[in-house]
DNA sequence: GTCTATAGCCAGATAGAC
DNA sequence: GTCTATCTGGCTATAGAC
């Protein structure tokens, strides 16, 4: 098999296992059986359990920020931009249900992780953001808010179900299925929640 | 030292443990130090690392779960419950900021720990504010809703800053007194975004 | 590049003296 | 109840044959 193959084969599974169990759970083995290799050839190819988690964590934050960034940057009207986010974003999550745990444990355990460069490019895109909703509030467009907790409003009631899933599956009573269903219709309800919130009447 | 004593401070040190490295991340030596005792009496009184950390566990649910199911619970319309819950929710996870993050990873690790106590507790307590939303909705009293989606915005927006405060601390770019501001600004701007919501104007 | 065998370490748990 | 010393198992990592 292929350099390449192999790489991917074990960053794939370890991916399934770091997402599931975190660094600190995670084991080696598990990872080497998952990819149907042996597990010194884990060391040969990524060094250290250390080196392998930074690849995973890295790969993790590069699946989630760049369409983040994409959608509150684009030039269109706010409220359209918070449809987008909501639909695209939820949906984004719904294929990497793991990410968003595995990032706020792993951050929580060490902040120090986080790279430079995703702080960057989220800071410059949420400028522009933030002189959109400014403007909006000032011509008496919409109900006067703060940008940053416009934002973190919109970003908490998207990915909350997701990391709560196992008590919120549980406290209201639902079975898998009827927990997607939900999921599902957050993509539209947290837009209009939001929006019915700062509109203007 | 009584005995009540010593188990309450080797509970006290493995709670800061626990919750700030995880099951699988803390150390039994490090809890012992913490408590100043040595490693071999916290197995003298909680046989297992196992069993330290369900005590844990269970100590931080009982902490979250009955202001949750008391404010839900209580008689009073709902305008008002929802900003007694947005303010009394969040003072009270400022003082045990590290518990939701601890619950959110523990449960997703497994999700078989949860007390069976709890999820009926609030689920009673859950189906009074159901009826309450519902016989608002219909009165015209409040714009349409459903009440599950209603109490996972609150929620979400009152705990999602906790859990994703470092990286929220990184892209806002506050230090540690200016995310606190924005943290008790939470407790007025949650209910006020709420309330806007879903009000009738 | 891929495997087997093993080094070396560290953590949870316990035996046993006091 | 409290301590020291130690057992035991499991895990990361590597040496070395092929």
């Amino acid at each position: 098999m292929s350099n390449q193959d192999t790489e991917q084969k074990i960053l794939n599974a370890a991916t399934d296992v770091f997402q599931s169990k975190g660094m600190d759970g995670a084991r080696m083995q598990e990872i080497a059986d998952k990819a149907n290799i042996n597990k010194a050839m884990l060391h040969y190819y990524y060094r250290s359990k250390q080196k392998l988690f930074e690849a995973v964590f890295k790969t993790a934050i590069s699946i989630m920020a760049p369409k983040l960034t994409e959608i509150i940057e684009k030039e269109e009207p706010l409220f359209d931009k918070i449809k987008h986010f909501t639909n695209s974003y939820i949906n984004l999550i719904s294929k990497h249900s793991y990410i968003p745990t595995f990032i706020i444990h792993e951050l929580n355990r060490n902040p120090e992780i986080l790279q430079d460069t995703f702080v960057k490019q989220f800071g410059n895109s949420f400028n522009k953001m933030k002189t959109q909703v400014n403007e909006m509030v000032e011509n008496g467009e919409i109900r006067p808010i703060e940008p940053e907790h416009l934002i973190i409003n919109v970003v908490a009631m998207s990915i909350f179900p997701f990391v709560a899933k196992p008590i919120l599956k549980a406290v209201l009573q639902k079975d898998e299925a009827d927990y997607q269903l939900l999921l599902e219709e957050r993509k539209t309800h947290v837009a209009d929640f939001v929006i019915n919130s700062i509109k203007i009447n």
